[in-house]
DNA sequence: TTCGATTTGTTCGTATGTATT
DNA sequence: TAATACATACGAACAAATCGA
């Protein structure tokens, strides 16, 4: 028996990676359309965060794809964080629950505690809600006009009981339409799960730059500093779907007590042996 | 025809998921076991960085499993950075190239420079080599006694012409050596480069952690500040196979031009749509 | 409690495309 | 051109977790 003949000769669509696209899923490798495709499902709510897609085997049927290609698919936005299997039960869209936070965008820890340890999470004081105008900095990171109508939330927060870090906020006011302080301040859980349940805005990635700096006199008195001391400036920019920003904000840390984490490692299990 | 027939009925050594072991791969998934064998091999040099490994054909047949078990085990490898995979070519061992160095361990970058913008190198000088013993907190970081010998090197680095960054890098001398000042000035390539070829030596990860400090007026004449100006300090410890520590490093960084930049993203194709 | 259906997790094997030498 | 190596794709079978009847 010289190996099993083609058991399964012909009739599929193409044979391995096509030149052509298929039905909808743009060029490239199958599974890259297909990533696309999901991606741009969940940025149009298809299906809304906490909520289970349709199972690999459907999945696949649907986009006519085998279960080894939708797999692929997934797992890449698995890594990425916006969508979380869990076995037995299907696959889910992300929500902005406060683990989520803690582990993927709060990277402000007690200070010479261990890497892995349980992370606390910051309880919050709104400090001022106002509408304002960019400005040339923010308006650049936003990707709007320097004019364009903004929302400033100033937040202080607390770990272990004391008042860590102080967080200046900034959003266009035209995609957070009627958002106001009583809105804020009566909020469960982050900003980010506000965002996304109020706005159906994600924010599914973020990137922050570090610098240290002298503390300006109002930051300092709260969170008891002498002004002009170092205090660590974070500017984060978080973005949404499709990379487009969503959210503009500067924390000034005291790390007298805490510091900034960067561990940039953890995810799936742990490559060396 | 109701589906092709088991055309492959038996003869294999397990079905799925095998609660025992194979043959020496210890226990849990395959893939696992593979990767954890793999990454051992590495610790042991049986391939030396820059090296191939055997096909994924070979190394298949090897551990009698299946070429897609060893492309999982190899997936997670590449993930972490300790192998690359180049198609038509082979798989490597990754070696520690200014490249690698600037990708997964430098994260200082010009202020308000795109986050995919090209990054410099920084330029080098030694400042001092000096014998010492740990201190308790050296020694904790490093795993070693407090009062263990170490090597402590400094280094003032540039960036774009300028100082920018004062690095105070300690290790323990019963791992490295012989070495002295004048091998570390005659190095090619990074540090980590060295560590590597001469002492076969590999850091594969690291944790940072960061906080603004009032500079200390040696680093601050050096930087070109003033004495008590705000800096911000890294504290690194880089580690090798098996979680080994292997260096303790102190950065103070001028961030009035540059700033830390700390993305999180960018490995694989992007999963946003 | 048991059992069956459903869903993801792991493994195998094969075929074919694409890049390199 | 041929051989080799990784990349993509398909499909099948079984394991493990979950949930509800």
């Amino acid at each position: 028996m010289p190996a099993t003949p083609p058991s399964k000769p012909a009739a599929r669509r193409r044979a391995a990676t096509r030149p052509e696209s298929g039905p909808g899923l743009g060029d490239g490798p199958l599974y890259l359309g297909l990533q696309r495709s999901l991606a741009r499902s969940l940025a149009e709510r298809r299906w809304p965060p906490g909520s289970a897609l349709p199972s690999e085997t459907r999945l696949a049927a649907e986009h006519r794809v085998s279960i080894g290609t939708v797999r692929k698919a997934i797992d890449a936005l698995v890594a990425g964080g916006m969508l979380v299997r869990r076995q037995g039960r299907g696959t889910f869209v992300a929500s902005h629950t406060p683990d989520r936070l803690l582990f993927h965008f709060f990277h402000v820890v007690a200070r010479d505690a261990p890497a892995a340890s349980p992370r606390e999470l910051p309880s919050t004081r709104l400090l001022s809600f106002r509408h304002a105008r960019a400005g040339a900095g923010v308006a650049e990171a936003l990707a709007i006009a320097p004019a364009a109508r903004v929302l400033r939330v100033e937040n202080l927060l607390h770990l272990q009981g004391r008042a860590v870090l102080f967080d200046e906020i900034t959003v266009a006011a035209a995609r957070f339409p009627r958002l106001d302080r009583a809105r804020l301040e009566r909020r469960e859980g982050t900003i980010y799960g506000l965002y996304e349940s109020d706005y159906g805005i994600d924010v599914v990635r973020s990137t922050e730059r570090l610098s240290a700096v002298a503390c300006p006199a109002r930051i300092a008195r709260l969170l008891g500093l002498a002004p002009g001391d170092p205090v660590l400036r974070i500017r984060r920019v978080a973005y949404g779907w499709g990379d487009r920003p969503v959210e503009h904000r500067v924390s000034w840390v005291d790390t007298r007590t805490h510091e900034y984490l960067s561990d940039l490692w953890k995810r799936g299990p742990d490559p060396r042996g």
